[in-house]
DNA sequence: TAAATGTCGTGAAATTATTCACTTAATCCA
DNA sequence: TGGATTAAGTGAATAATTTCACGACATTTA
């Protein structure tokens, strides 16, 4: 495979350029350029033809690319045939929220199942997926391999201790906790309150440049 | 001010050196060196030392960072004395676990007013803040600049056209819209299906390697 | 007081990412 | 068919970010 070859940077747009070509697909375009696209997802034109080299020539000259080839093949690197088996942790309304969206329309990951530490939740379906006791999580999770962590931040590191125990190597964290995770766990972390201090920050103190932000 | 010196890769990490530092103070630490604020954030010490350096000589050498001094500066740069007001547009899920995320705890902004179009939810209140109808939008909507997007795709361009005319000037887009906006308006994306597929990716591309990622 | 230790601040190097701008090839159109 | 146009792919330049590694100085300890 040729996956070390690719950038982080890059590697971070493909879900991006993936769920954009689907949407040209579904509405019926054959072909697009970069420069389409760039004006639709807000990302250099350059920067796509470079990311998209990283894979081979996938373009024609004069051209452009042609949609399903391109989603042909970005369905193959993206491993969009394997579904990636997700279970979410605290069924609060972050988590509902997740339990709602229906990540299995043009995504390869699919939430299995959901734990909460409240009895009345358990037993429970959202969104299809089944609500277990926190109590429960090792004798349920298995074949699972990544985490949606939306549970209270002090019960953080300690759910995340417990997640790793039962096999877990990916973590989505929402919580404000920077958790510790052993070497071989992967963490992103998303934390809502500094996104948003962030923008408030880059608005009074970068009045006039304008970049989209990731 | 010297706001355009500070790299972009640093200012987005001040909202969570403040917030460390505030933990810190509360729990009585009067002192702390970049090894351990790299330990508990999960950023290299350097990167730290370096982020601290744009601002000036914050520590002491031989002893580390005053919590409180430190904090005080942040306070300042990060203008945490000044409120900055925001509006929710979308009170589902996901717009209620805002509402109901108290932000303004250790943060300068604060939820003011949310919309939504569904008439049984206006008139009420969560977690403080009143609900508008979406179609009073123009006319509540004022002295504030930053608005939190949780609406359904389809409505994600056309909200975000009224609420630029209504005078907003920071998006924090929750929609996988790639919105369009005029230049002085600053958007920030945070596309949960695009961060759980890219977590996937990553655990799948690149095993071995660990670092920590947004 | 003197030696040992700790830790900042930072030049410089390394790495990573973006962007420019040009060559080349395919398509389009008259 | 042939000239004009389009647009990929990419070498090279530039920019941004991280990391190394060390000098300098404060603190701590004996």
């Amino acid at each position: 495979m040729n996956q070390n070859k690719i950038p982080q940077a890059t590697a971070k747009r493909l879900p991006l350029y993936y769920r954009f070509l689907n949407n040209l697909h579904i509405q019926g375009k054959s072909r697009v350029s970069s420069k389409e696209l760039s004006e639709a997802i807000k990302v250099d034109s350059a920067t796509i033809r470079r990311d998209f080299s990283y894979f081979g020539a996938l373009g024609k000259k004069g051209y452009g690319y042609n949609v399903e080839y391109l989603l042909g093949f970005f369905r193959k690197t993206l491993d969009q045939d394997e579904n990636t088996p997700v279970a979410l942790i605290g069924v609060g309304n972050l988590g509902t929220a997740f339990l709602n969206y229906n990540f299995t329309k043009n995504n390869n990951t699919k939430i299995e199942m959901a734990f909460d530490a409240d009895k009345r939740k358990v037993g429970k379906t959202i969104g299809d997926v089944q609500i277990y006791h926190i109590e429960d999580l090792e004798d349920n999770l298995e074949n699972i391999s990544v985490a949606i962590l939306t549970v209270p931040v002090s019960e953080a590191q300690n759910i995340t201790d417990r997640l790793i125990n039962a096999g877990i190597s990916g973590v989505l964290n929402f919580t404000p906790a920077r958790i510790t995770v052993p070497e071989h766990v992967r963490v992103h972390h998303i934390d809502l309150a500094v996104e948003l201090q962030s923008l408030a920050y880059f608005m009074k103190h970068y009045p006039l440049e304008h970049e989209e932000e990731q």
